[in-house]
DNA sequence: CTGCGACCTCAACTTAAGTTGAGGTCAAGC
DNA sequence: GCTTGACCTCAACTTAAGTTGAGGTCGCAG
């Protein structure tokens, strides 16, 4: 294995300034484990540049809305993190592709049923599917179950 | 405790029971101004059965995406909040409609850029829509944004 | 030598939307 | 008269994704 060249490591400063994200927030990823650094003499961190390619992916994730976890789960499952390529690309695009398509499905469901519930006031009724969204929206927590008046 | 003289009050627990919502969550939206009641001559809560719908709307609105802060100023806009009008479903509906399709178009915005992009590789590069989202995705403070020095 | 700027650590704070728990009251039923 | 269940208050805790601040180190420029 060749070593790599001091050109290849930059400080947490830069990292912020290619990526846009914060030097606090990157030392929170650290800790998160989403990346990883070595110290130089003066215990500064050094990233490899490759890094900014994983704070990118780490940005474009969270805006289609995973969480850091489930970011770190998908990462943690890279064959290998140094290199991420064109492969790990694709497939990580197109599973937050799915993604982003639930979430666009639900709310499309969701302004359906809105379209249909306007005008009938039938937020009043037991039968409202807004109210009772029970299986076609699996939101978290708990939801209205029973609406009788 | 409950008198038959005033059937149009319920108590916490129905009103929780009614609703699907947690009695914790019942005493916060009041702390927060959301929901009114009245106590009775043992210090429990009172509320008329409209506030069932009130509630209602208030977990609609959620899934749409409003916070409790949003949900508070739309329901301060109601001419009168205890009798919730056939026309002000509409108004609150048609406006949240709204919300719910920029949300659409944000998401699905996203998803095409994401398409642009598999295969490409770009994401290493600075010029990449995913990456620099700047005007098309106004999405609320986490994309990457230059940190000039 | 002094100052500056980039970096370091660690702890505490932030926001949203609640939940959990301790300790207390009240009315009803047995 | 005691227990039970529904309710009360108030404070502290939770999670996520960081931010803010205090106090300290390092190395280079003037």
């Amino acid at each position: 294995m060749q070593k790599k060249l001091i050109s290849e490591w930059i400080s947490v400063g830069v990292l912020s300034e290619r990526t846009g994200v914060s030097v606090s927030a990157l030392h929170f990823y650290e800790r998160k484990g989403l990346i990883k650094s070595q110290r130089n003499t003066s215990n500064h961190r050094q990233y490899p540049k490759h890094v900014i390619r994983i704070v990118s992916l780490i940005q474009v994730a969270q805006r289609t809305g995973f969480s850091l976890e489930d970011i770190l789960l998908e990462l943690e499952g890279l064959p290998n993190r140094a290199r991420v390529t064109l492969e790990d690309w694709e497939a990580l695009g197109l599973r937050w592709q799915d993604e982003l398509d639930k979430k666009i499905t639900q709310l499309t469901e969701l302004k359906d049923m809105m379209a249909d519930c306007i005008g009938c006031g039938c937020l009043s009724l037991e039968k409202c599917r807004l109210l009772n969204p029970s299986d076609t929206l699996g939101e978290k927590g708990a939801g209205p179950q029973r609406m009788t008046e």
